[in-house]
DNA sequence: TGATGAATAAGTCTGACTTTTTCTTGGTGT
DNA sequence: ACACCAAGAAAAAGTCAGACTTATTCATCA
């Protein structure tokens, strides 16, 4: 679950951080902290807080005699994973979840040519195992199951990269599978074309066969993105 | 400059953040909020902010009756430009800038893809600039221009992708070209194919030629993936 | 073994005070 | 009458100290 709802300040953190990130206060906008905490009915301690958090999010702007004013979505930390969770929970999810599979569909290639040279025995295995879950839950609305195995499949492979940049995408990954899964028009099966791209992918891996691991996971990338084509063109 | 000095948290934050993405505090290291308070001679009310911080970075857990523990390193955000700049003025700097240049290497070439698309002509005419700026300090040590000309030469190409996720990595490649530049061995002139690429990729660009730019692309992240085996083998 | 209670450190609240920045006001000079 | 600058007032964040609350852990004892 979210790291926040952890004390007063996280609670005001669930509310306060979707409305900003969902554009409520528009850029230039200006809080005062005091007002903020009537509001919320808390401390100024706990506001104070909470505005420091949304401030090292790069959300907000503190200053004297001013107030906490919203600074531009252009300066928000994108990366940061409790900013993605709240505007993927947004309004503009689709625009979001756009950026993120693309962001995706640059990373996940390349870490997949990487874990081909660098992937240990076990993380071969444990790829594996994920393929085979993915197609056991292929057909037959078991969507959750193939969803679980998906989504650790991507991720044994942004570990095995071997950098950790790449590996703590995992997150992300995940929150888009799990969105696409959950929240998108997902009624239907997966298409027995992606899941074929991603046993053949763990064998590439297995055989440390970069450049098809590579051009493997560029297929997959591609499916995921024509996918969000159908959906809103 | 940095964003932080802003307020006593501020600096508190300047030393402990670079302290425990140094490592001087091994995961699992418990610190006390007083103790901390007592030590950078501040009030508990601001080494909680401090502490808030922190923990919005991922980088320690704030648990009642226990204490402030610091987490693995796998847990921290590792794309917070402000762990990324603590990291780098620390002593696995070589070891980051390797992350980091790998990252680059994956987005970049994407981004110039896209940027091929959807780039307006005020980018491609500041491209151009830039590729030409490059060229006027490539020779007679001036790296600095050089430097400059390079940092605005891909921030431009971020931007003109269109993703936001690209868009927000110029930071990023500021500091580790920056970083390339200062702090690395490198007293020689920028290698002439490295020039000549990036003036290529305007032209690519400018054309619209998206398959060519990401190739292009691609040659200029070996080549700095290259300078950096080079540099620690 | 499992429940009870004490110890502990974070969490919260309050109120007073300080500091920085901005706005206003008033005076000066042309 | 106008531009301009300096002094002061106002506003909001920043800081601090102290008292109190609460959850969690650990030790003790039935």
């Amino acid at each position: 679950m979210s790291t926040s709802g952890r004390g007063l300040h996280g609670r005001v953190l669930e509310t306060l951080g979707p409305a900003i990130t969902a554009g409520d206060y528009p850029p230039g906008s200006v809080l005062r902290t005091d007002e903020l905490a009537q509001r919320f009915d808390v401390s100024r301690s706990v506001m104070r807080e909470a505005v420091r958090v949304l401030e090292s999010m790069h959300l907000v702007e503190s200053r004297r005699r001013v107030g906490v004013t919203v600074r531009p979505k252009a300066e928000w930390n994108v990366y940061d994973p409790q900013v993605i969770r709240w505007r993927l929970a947004g309004s503009d999810r689709p625009h979001q979840l756009r950026s993120l599979t693309v962001l995706r569909s640059a990373i996940e290639p390349v870490a997949a040519g990487l874990a081909a040279k660098h992937a240990t025995p076990e993380q071969c295995a444990e790829l594996t195992a994920c393929a085979l879950g993915m197609v056991a839950n292929s057909k037959g609305h078991r969507l959750e199951g193939y969803l679980f195995h998906d989504i650790a499949f991507h991720r044994v492979i942004l570990n095995a990269s071997g950098n950790e940049m790449f590996a703590r995408l995992g997150d992300v990954v995940a929150e888009v599978l799990t969105g696409r899964t959950r929240h998108e028009v997902m009624f239907e099966d997966p298409a027995p074309a992606a899941v074929t791209l991603h046993v053949r992918l763990a064998e590439a891996i297995r055989e440390g066969d970069a450049t098809h691991a590579e051009e493997l996971t560029r297929e997959i990338a591609e499916g995921a993105l024509q996918e969000l084509d159908i959906l809103a063109p």
